[in-house]
DNA sequence: TGTACATCAGTGAACGCGCGTTCACTGATGTAC
DNA sequence: TGTACATCAGTGAACGCGCGTTCACTGATGTAC
């Protein structure tokens, strides 16, 4: 809400940019992500209905900008957890997937514009540069196999998260990915050539 | 569009409650569970705006009857994927997953509706009676490992469903469900006790 | 430091629109006798 | 079979509302000299 970092910039309103998407990012968060007006955004600023206008040439335009944020923000969080596979491969496998609950929890707002039915998602990151790709690779994971798997895990990771944002999973989504993936990992490595 | 086992009941518009559920689940499946009206709901029907009041109380009540609709349908194709496991438990796992794929991909307006944010699913199914729970249990997986698993495959098939419909699996999730439950539960075999 | 000017973020009134919902009504259907 | 009546699905006009967006404007800020 106060970032007093930021509120020194004080140009009239001072960041009206930033401050509708962060207004924008918690009203999609309550009430998903077509339940948010331009009109609710203004506001939460404090600011005339016409205001936003200057910003987002459209209320489509700024539901864009979220998404693309939330697209950055998620991989910034994920390259941080891997963090060059700091310690050892296998710890830092852990923290991918806790990240990706964290952002879903910590960022509803983004990670529902971000998966939003109908959101164009830029294009599909390039799996070598990703964090997941770059985690899969240090395991020795090459191939076909690295992209099944990664697919499957990034499949777990979203279905874990969307399951606990709507209050359908009985048991902690952490535990569940760390042993998921882990079964995911073994049984890959008991796979036949031939499967 | 034309169901001719039903026109023949045209008692003034016929069953206008179950055109509407069905209109309905046609519009939430191209504009999302928040992007259909009453009004367009009644259009599709051929009908005056104030017409669906005789039969929904609400949009709310529209909008839930349709998610009630879309557990019960799911609930019915895993039934029938299962099948009591016949001929083989394996096999009979494999299109438990495929089932749900189809679910999402061929009804995605009660799929929608179903897992709209902020829509209460009731109460979780009781495991040991959803078909998911008896394939577990035919295969032998049963206690704490059974309900993890189940979870899991549930989130992967869910998450999987939800990647496709947003363009963003370069692979058909079949071929991904299946290899996916294949890795979980041959991990879960060579798992030490203590995991 | 002081003045003149250009810039541009924000105002507030206004628009047309589609929506959800209501209400008194009409007229087709089903039922009792 | 025929008549009288109750039921209730659908009508259409109307309501108040919030929305997205526009437009001419104002007034604070930054810049040139």
């Amino acid at each position: 809400m106060a970032d007093p970092e930021k509120t020194r910039r004080a140009y009239h309103h001072g960041n009206l940019h930033q401050a509708l998407l962060d207004a924008a990012a918690a009203l999609v968060a309550e009430r998903g992500p077509e339940g948010f007006s331009m009109l609710d955004a203004a506001r939460a600023c404090g600011v005339s209905a016409s205001a936003p206008y200057k910003h987002f040439t459209d209320k489509a335009a700024l539901l864009a900008e979220l998404a693309t944020l939330g697209g950055e923000k998620l991989h910034q969080r994920m390259a941080a957890a891997w963090d060059g596979g700091q310690p050892e491969p296998p710890k830092a496998f852990l923290r991918l997937g806790h990240a990706y609950l964290a952002f879903a929890r910590e960022e509803p707002g983004y990670y529902l514009a971000l998966f939003r039915p109908g959101a164009a998602p830029a294009e599909a990151p390039d799996p070598r540069t990703s964090p997941l790709g770059q985690a899969l690779a240090s395991f020795g994971v090459a191939g076909g196999a690295a992209g099944t798997l990664a697919l499957q895990i990034w499949a777990l990771s979203h279905g874990l998260a969307s399951l606990e944002r709507s209050g359908q999973l009985p048991l902690p989504a952490e535990d569940l990915i760390d042993s998921g993936v882990a079964r995911l990992l073994r049984g890959l490595g008991t796979e036949r050539p031939a499967g």
